[in-house]
DNA sequence: GTAGACATGTAACCAGTTACATGATTTC
DNA sequence: GAAATCATGTAACTGGTTACATGTCTAC
């Protein structure tokens, strides 16, 4: 939710629509823990609510009743046009994003990609620590596969299958992750930027 | 946990390490999930404890007390000779652990790869009905994955890669998958049951 | 004007983890 | 005999989902 709103201002409905392209389809966060999670956030000081009277200045056409004005000055409006909150993520809220994405804690899966997809927020020593990380996990978990494969030699053919294929993909996966390792260590070697242009293929 | 016991009577401490390796190391379960776990499922009836009474008709060596010989009666030993308590499948548990195996929700990477690992419980018609939805969602998940890259023109190069990745490995996976259906619709065209003796490679 | 998507929020429930508590067995 | 591992269990906390409640905007 940090990494989103730090590109952009966003209300909590679009915030999940985008979660759940981020964190992959199989898994959109429910209301029920996204506008806690947002309240949270706020509490914590890491987002606020985009007043609209901190960046627009006119206070509406002025035909309110100097009441009302005063409600309004009281509390300023939370929400835009259409009714929706629209967040922000404050300085402390950048502070902790990056450390949160900097943290080398142990991850699964679901993390490391999380991470690597707001990688550009990284400083180049921590995105290769990242990448270093993801690289030792996925060697210690091909060692197992492997493992697994020889030592279970009569296991049934689905296990097997699952075997096989569990050490295939993770060789994959480390061959993607070795060809980052280069692209971070000898920056542009085509690519990159000019994939930025139009050209096509 | 009942696709192991079915194969084999467990403790919990056993049937946890076991999970750990069925799931993957990721995700070991705790003991705090575990354990009660093991009650509700006893509770359900689907698992009970293995007394030894049933099996081994020795009583122990008749050293025992009247006393402690009727209250053992009235309580018959959870406990193996280690204090363990040892689980076993019930007949209801069996059925339970098919109709759940069977079931056709629409699950997640982990809950194909689990309902796969005990394919060989499976009907066949069951087993291929599987392996057909496993794909679709693949294929699904493949397109949307393209339609992110192409639609994404201007994506940064970590999104990029991991678009590419996504892709890639998608397509990988629908590839074992239709390995595994034509296997499934053509049985043993060298492979199986061969592969169950002891000649190498 | 009404059906369907958009939008926010709360309360009850559920399931899992962490931390704690306890004790037996094995190994050095 | 001390340390490590094996082994079972409970209680408090956490965080998420489901279901509910409510209201607005858009398109037909």
């Amino acid at each position: 939710m940090l990494g989103l709103l730090k590109d952009q201002e966003l209300h909590g409905y679009e915030l999940r629509k985008r979660l759940g392209d981020a964190l992959g389809p199989l898994s959109r966060v429910s209301f029920g823990s996204l506008y806690p999670a947002l309240r949270r956030l706020e509490k914590a000081g890491a987002v606020e609510v985009a007043t609209g009277l901190d960046d627009g200045g006119i206070p509406t056409t002025g035909s309110l009743s100097g009441e009302l004005a005063a409600f309004r000055a009281r509390h300023p409006v939370t929400r835009d046009a259409r009714g929706r909150k629209v967040y922000r993520i404050t300085p402390a809220g950048e502070r902790l994003f990056e450390s949160l994405l900097a943290a080398d804690t142990t991850d699964d899966d679901r993390e490391f990609h999380l991470r690597l997809a707001f990688a550009r927020h990284l400083a180049a020593e921590d995105r290769l620590g990242l990448l270093e990380r993801r690289r030792a996990q996925l060697v210690e978990r091909l060692a197992r596969a492997r493992a697994a494969m020889r030592s279970g030699r009569r296991l049934d053919p689905y296990a097997r299958s699952i075997a096989e294929h569990d050490t295939a993909s993770t060789e994959a996966d480390i061959g993607w992750i070795d060809r980052l390792i280069a692209a971070e260590r000898d920056p542009s070697p085509r690519g990159d930027s000019e994939q930025l242009e139009d050209n096509h293929s």
